[in-house]
DNA sequence: CGAAACGTTGACTTGTTTCAATAACTGTGG
DNA sequence: CCACAGTTATTGAAACAAGTCAACGTTTCG
């Protein structure tokens, strides 16, 4: 594998170029390489000291549980994305990190960041944009719940889903592969398995989208982003690259 | 005013103990201070080269607008918090920042921020703290609006509120002032006008909760937190003092 | 091959929205 | 200081989106 294929190399590449010294220090990043099992959870919510990972390979949920056993799935995370950076500096985690499906993963210590970003400065840069950017997914699938109807939280979902893995290369405009049960998905959105299903029907009834088989299809793209109201840029991923 | 009475000051205070010195560096960002009247627009969504605040004085809310007009507002501010750190990054801000009073806040540059914490490093890391909470407050609202119901929501937003004062000085366990309205109120839960007025009527009539004429006053604070599920953890300011 | 997980559908219930109308504030200018 | 306009709060009745319960089909995997 070269340097730059990396998922987590491509995406910050998204934002800036990377020099070939630069892809090293990244590389760095990925020693400590771990695999983890289906739904055995790599953090949990209120214990201390947690490691904080790069996602290679998989999916994986980060949620929150209620006091009375309800979940909300707050994100997934595909591979390139950094998995519970938060309660590298937090007191305690404030939440659950389960693998979807089996992934691989690096284990990154506080100290690991550090010596990356002195080594190549524009990574600190790059992370932080990418921090930033999960940030702001949160922000709008918050917006998502609060003002979407289950089918527009549905297409919302599905499309913004189809944007980060064509940035890693895990989809193109016709769909992409999707592990994600309908309990899943019903407790991202907010909405009960039952009228997921319910949704998903009638999205593929209109023509719009197919979600069958681990698959999701697009059969008409255009049709589906005016109905979810999708507007990308809150994933800053369009921008001419800078050089 | 004492150096350790602006509220941003008192909030820090909560994660780390901070010396003169660095007393000094927080109020170094104070420089260019500015007045803005309720309702004009700090920032706003898809604008680029934004300037980040720190507010001083009155509340505001960040929200998105959606394509079909309605809004949802993501977090309110009160003094202390910071407006718009994201935008500073980012390509385009993503969000809108109103004034719901009028406020006064401290216009903050990139390069400020660097230059405390060159001063004072000990600062980065507790503005890095205050950052990481803002976020995992979006996160429980989220929460908020994917599984609880409109009471749940209005208990937990109204406890919420209550520590986040308290830690700048604006409540106590009795209750505090509050110049949200319905409507806004409805925009951030995620709920009609009418049936935010139907809950907090509901509340009262428990004996939970009076929120009237600017002010809300808890009547039964444990009742209240019971029925929420309200757990402040996530808020991160109940540990003892690092020294 | 069987068990467990996941998907599908129908009938019924419920929380929340919408529409509509009226009352109570708030601030501003005469 | 009062009148008026605009905003905010309150309440009822009807409509609707999504949830719940229950049953059955289908896939996956050990």
């Amino acid at each position: 594998m070269r340097l730059a294929d990396s998922p987590l190399a491509r995406k910050l590449g998204a934002y800036v170029a990377l020099s070939e010294a630069e892809l090293e220090a990244l590389n760095g990043l990925h020693r400590r390489r771990r695999r983890f099992e289906a739904g055995r959870d790599l953090v949990l919510q209120g214990q201390s000291h947690q490691s904080a990972y790069i996602l290679a390979e998989g999916w994986v949920a980060s949620y929150k549980l209620l006091p009375d056993g309800a979940r909300q799935i707050v994100d997934f995370q595909i591979p390139g994305d950094f998995l519970g950076l938060r309660s590298i500096l937090f007191h305690a985690s404030d939440h659950n990190v389960e693998p979807v499906t089996r992934i691989e993963a690096s284990e990154v210590l506080a100290s690991d960041l550090l010596d990356a970003f002195q080594l190549a400065p524009k990574l600190a840069a790059a992370v932080l944009w990418a921090v930033s950017r999960d940030e702001a997914m949160v922000v709008e699938h918050l917006v998502s719940l609060g003002r979407r109807s289950a089918e527009e939280r549905m297409a919302h979902f599905l499309l913004e889903m189809d944007a980060r893995l064509q940035l890693v290369g895990l989809a193109d405009r016709t769909g992409y592969d999707c592990p994600l049960s309908q309990y899943l998905l019903a407790d991202a959105l907010g909405l009960s398995a039952v009228h997921v299903n319910r949704v998903l029907r009638h999205l593929r009834e209109q023509g719009l989208v197919t979600f069958q088989k681990g698959r999701v299809c697009f059969d008409d793209f255009d049709g589906l982003v005016a109905l979810a109201g999708f507007d990308a840029t809150y994933l800053d991923q369009e921008r001419p690259l800078l050089r």
